[in-house]
DNA sequence: CGAGATTTTGAATTGGGTCAAGTTATGTGG
DNA sequence: CCACATAACTTGACCCAATTCAAAATCTCG
């Protein structure tokens, strides 16, 4: 079980593991880089099941994954429960707090995790200071709103198959961005929460797998995953139906 | 509560309408008043079916609705369109367009609108002035994350006449929001475009209202709903399947 | 090794989609 | 302001993709 590397505009190794989604493509001064490697001091390792946060606890920071993923997610209090999103090494979490100072969903460990604190008064006031990272800040939470208006668009207007190969493609293009394979992984999650993740049934994204697999785009024995064909996957998006 | 009430704070009457959504709980100093005030100069009037932008168009500013309603949709290239929102007086609409400079959705205007421009630059400037509106932008694009997973639990998770109804309790507390009547209002927007924003067809849409008038839960006469039975709506949600 | 969890597969069911026809609004030009 | 054309909405009948229910296979981990 290979800990995804934590590759994502690192530009400093990574005692600012922080920085990860955070840094910046235009370069900051030796200073500014200084401060923002005082900002998160504090690194917390997780187990797989271990939450990062509840539905309900004051907000205070938001968190850098260094390694690991983690899966957000809404319970309704009728039982419904949705995944919101599922987040990887270099990824910023915690964003849907700041709106209420309380965290809106869950976030759980999808395998053992280790992540830094960004405490988010001191990343305010950092980014008073230093424009490029309030930009960048800004940019963060945007490609968020940018990400979930995909997943409507998802969610409103796509067939089963055609959700599960924009999962996969998506992995797959976040798996490269690490300098991982784009072609072969381990999914960290289930059936029932890729399920919930993209508004199907356990046994609906069981058989969208088998399909591609009876298509020789994919091979896939349970978490194990082998894209063979990736224009064939693109192409499934196509089909407009 | 899928959808998270918004919160408008339009204390001021209007000479800044720009400040509308912008504007903050706590008071600001009248030096500070003052540069908001500055902050958008720009007031443009919008008719029926304008767009205010389109997607690809270069992001300079937000927008602050004075008056009247948009919608915003993303097309996908196959033809496939999505509504991601309705947007109306007091919001604050653009933010998807930060992440990239581009923006990534159409704005359309549902009927007569009045709008402030607010250039961004100058926005992010003056909030690394005056921390309170830093913070205050800052729970608006986390609200707009909260908002749209609330869309994805409800796209995800939710069946036709629950997704109506959600629709119009989200409507009536917006309305409500603002001094209107929270039981009697217009519709803005079509059939069609409920069910792009509900994941649904537009005759599903039709039918689900229509059995809501025949369970006495509303009067609906095309685009004039009245809400009989607001608790009565609000327990379609409850019965969970 | 064995128990519980997860995944796969099959068969039957159904909620919402599709297609079609009729009705009611809306807006434009005369 | 009216007549007419067009767009929007409603309703019915039929259909199908995804869900539900069920059972067997496989995996995971103590």
């Amino acid at each position: 079980m290979p800990l995804p590397a934590p590759i994502y505009h690192l530009h400093s190794p990574c005692s600012s593991c922080n920085l990860a989604e955070l840094c910046l493509p235009a370069d900051l001064s030796a200073n500014e880089m200084h401060k923002l490697d005082e900002l998160s001091t504090v690194k917390r390792s997780f187990a797989r099941s271990d939450y990062l946060y509840r539905s309900g606890d004051k907000f205070r920071s938001l968190f850098a994954i260094h390694s690991g993923s983690f899966k957000t997610q809404i319970l309704h209090e009728d039982g419904r429960e949705q995944v919101t999103g599922f987040q990887m090494a270099g990824e910023i979490i915690g964003l849907d707090a700041i709106s209420t100072d309380i965290h809106a969903c869950d976030a759980v460990a999808l395998e053992s995790c280790v992540v830094c604190e960004l405490p988010f008064n001191k990343l305010e006031a950092l980014s008073r200071e230093i424009p490029l990272l309030q930009r960048h800040l800004h940019k963060i939470m945007s490609r968020e709103i940018v990400r979930d208006q995909g997943i409507m668009l998802l969610l409103g207007s796509m067939r089963a198959e055609e959700r599960l190969a924009v999962f996969l493609l998506n992995l797959s293009q976040r798996f490269a961005a690490r300098g991982l394979s784009p072609t072969q992984f381990q999914l960290r999650m289930s059936r029932q929460e890729i399920g919930s993740y993209l508004g199907l049934k356990l046994e609906t994204v069981s058989r969208a797998f088998s399909h591609f697999q009876s298509e020789r785009l994919i091979n896939v024995k349970v978490r194990t995953v082998e894209i063979l064909d990736l224009a064939g996957l693109q192409a499934c998006l196509n089909n407009t139906r």
